[in-house]
DNA sequence: AGAATATATAAACAAAATTTGATATGTTTG
DNA sequence: CAAACATATCAAATTTTGTTTATATATTCT
């Protein structure tokens, strides 16, 4: 039973919701969740700590960067997280959608800017 | 997003869990579920107000009594409510039935002895 | 009407969750 | 190897939840 409102709990906040949001389409590493939601970083990881604890999501280390995406390996947590992202509608995440999208264009930017030999931005631009 | 974690919040704690699977096989009034939980009154009315005020049980007052039960109406709520009752194990509820049992006995005992006219026991008994 | 019963609500308090600022750890770049 | 970067973790401050005690309200019984 523990475990079971565990993982309602760490459904039950909004910013956590808006994390799954934004892993909808795929994974990120915390510095594009930072970016997209506009917190500060340590409030970030707090929140991907407990989405991961309830295995909600999983993470992937990459050289400096970890990567979360959705964990999809259990039915019924799976189901929920499908839940959550048809039930959030677009138009709560837009500003989300908005600054990742800012983000992600100046990352590859930068990337573009100094492509001599691998210069290892986020995500291997 | 705000209603949808509230929904999630409502389900976030084992004393709310124990209070659906108690109602699983129908309503109960308050004093039920006090007897079966073996808690304060108050106690039990405030979490039966956050499932209330989630949507996941309605009440019906008759006399004294309130009776709560499970609100089937939302189909998304139903089948959350549906999972908690299939994930929380009769294992970890023995004891609430067990005093659930035993109060309701007790109840019926007492409306026994004196059916003289319309004694009003809980739930009409 | 007065006593007893069932439930809700309010206030005070305790416990748990969240936020923030500081700092530690590991990785990569120069 | 030192500087810069990405992320985690910790401690303190704050906010939110849950618990308890006391009390109010409504209903039924005598």
């Amino acid at each position: 039973m523990r475990k079971l409102s565990n993982i309602f709990k760490a459904l039950s906040d909004e910013t956590r919701l808006r994390i799954l949001k934004l892993l909808e389409h795929g994974e990120l590493c915390v510095c594009d969740i930072v970016a997209a939601l506009d917190m500060i970083q340590p409030k970030v990881s707090f929140h991907l700590g407990i989405l991961k604890n309830a295995g909600l999501i999983k993470d992937r280390k990459q050289g400096k960067w970890i990567h979360y995406r959705i964990d999809d390996s259990d039915m019924f947590k799976r189901f929920l997280v499908l839940s959550v992202l048809e039930k959030v509608s677009e138009g709560e995440v837009t500003e989300d959608k908005k600054r990742l999208d800012k983000f992600m264009k100046n990352k590859g930017a930068k990337a573009e800017i100094i492509p001599i030999k691998n210069k290892s931005n986020c995500c291997g631009r």
